[in-house]
DNA sequence: TTCCTCATGTAATTCGTTACATGATTGC
DNA sequence: GCAATCATGTAACGAATTACATGAGGAA
């Protein structure tokens, strides 16, 4: 099994719902899942490789272009597939090394910490700018909402905006606090 | 320098306070910044040596048992230190187990999914809980957010508050989604 | 006496990222 | 002719988690 876990389940999934190349499933995850997962060549291909021997993708043919190896996902690789999708997503430990340097930051001027969650709410300004505009192109080329496969690609999307909304507020709150302060 | 990096930084920032063991910052990771921040022993133990040798930190003398290995940050290792915390923070790509699974979910039943989501929520319940129990307590214990050093703990410990509020408002939203599907 | 917390460490494994290496095709 | 994108892969490194190994001291 070796190199498993993650990106095994990735590619399934992406395998899934159309024959790809290790190409299309890289372009995949940095064109529409790209906020929420990520996956890289250096990975993507082993994988593709080690899922092959154990029988649950299999090479498809692929007329136009001989140099592209396409995969499609078998019965058996579908059926691992749907169980590991039914178990309970794993907690991840959390990671913030935004937060970590803030939570640290009692030597620093008040101005450094202002300029600091000043970037940080720019960057999320500029999150929340990209997803408005993918919900505005999702919701009036597929019509997202109303069918099932528009709601699986929406739903994440609107995790992003939260969080997204969730952190500048946060941003606007401290730098009101930090104006209190001492 | 072999381990370095991230962990390195978590250390420095905790005897930056005041110093510690390799036990002492677990412990520190573990009850006060766990929900934004992790380490664990096989990674303490061996930066606390690294650094040591780098001169960043030194042993001090622990009069009461002699099993504890006691380190202090020394001035090269605050200078390092700073330094780090005036660099903006690394962004760190995404990667959300429970998105990836339900941007995949089209196969599976209605149910499967709502069950699925309000799992989700009551983790977030149950954190947002927790949350809200010590920040109770930093408010009479610390007088947190007049003095500076509050602030520093009080700050994250908001973020998590808006983050869990934000996940489980997104876990309603969807959950009424869903009735309206199809 | 048994369990929990204190206390320190190493080894193995898995995982993820970056850099390297190569070359075809397409559009400007 | 040149740059961008398509396309596949390996090697090396860096990082994080888990398991392993050991033992003291205190409380119930």
């Amino acid at each position: 099994m070796s190199v498993k876990n993650k990106t095994r389940y990735a590619i399934l999934g992406v395998l899934n719902s159309s024959p790809c190349t290790g190409y299309d499933i890289k372009k995949y995850c940095d064109r529409i899942i790209a906020h929420f997962w990520n996956e890289n060549y250096g990975h993507i291909y082993p994988v593709l490789k080690a899922l092959q021997e154990e029988g649950l993708i299999e090479r498809v043919e692929e007329e136009t272009n001989d140099r592209k190896k396409k995969y499609a996902i078998t019965g058996k690789g579908r059926e691992e597939f749907l169980s590991w999708l039914k178990e309970p997503a794993h907690y991840q430990p959390a990671r913030s090394e935004f937060l970590l340097k803030l939570s640290f930051s009692k030597d620093l001027h008040k101005d450094e910490i202002r300029s600091m969650i000043l970037k940080y709410k720019e960057d999320y300004v500029k999150k929340l700018d990209g997803y408005g505009k993918m919900e505005e192109y999702m919701k009036q080329k597929e019509g997202a909402l109303e069918t099932q496969q528009g709601f699986f690609l929406y739903a994440p999307l609107r995790y992003g905006i939260r969080s997204a909304e969730s952190a500048i507020a946060w941003c606007d709150e401290m730098l009101n606090e930090i104006d209190l302060l001492k």
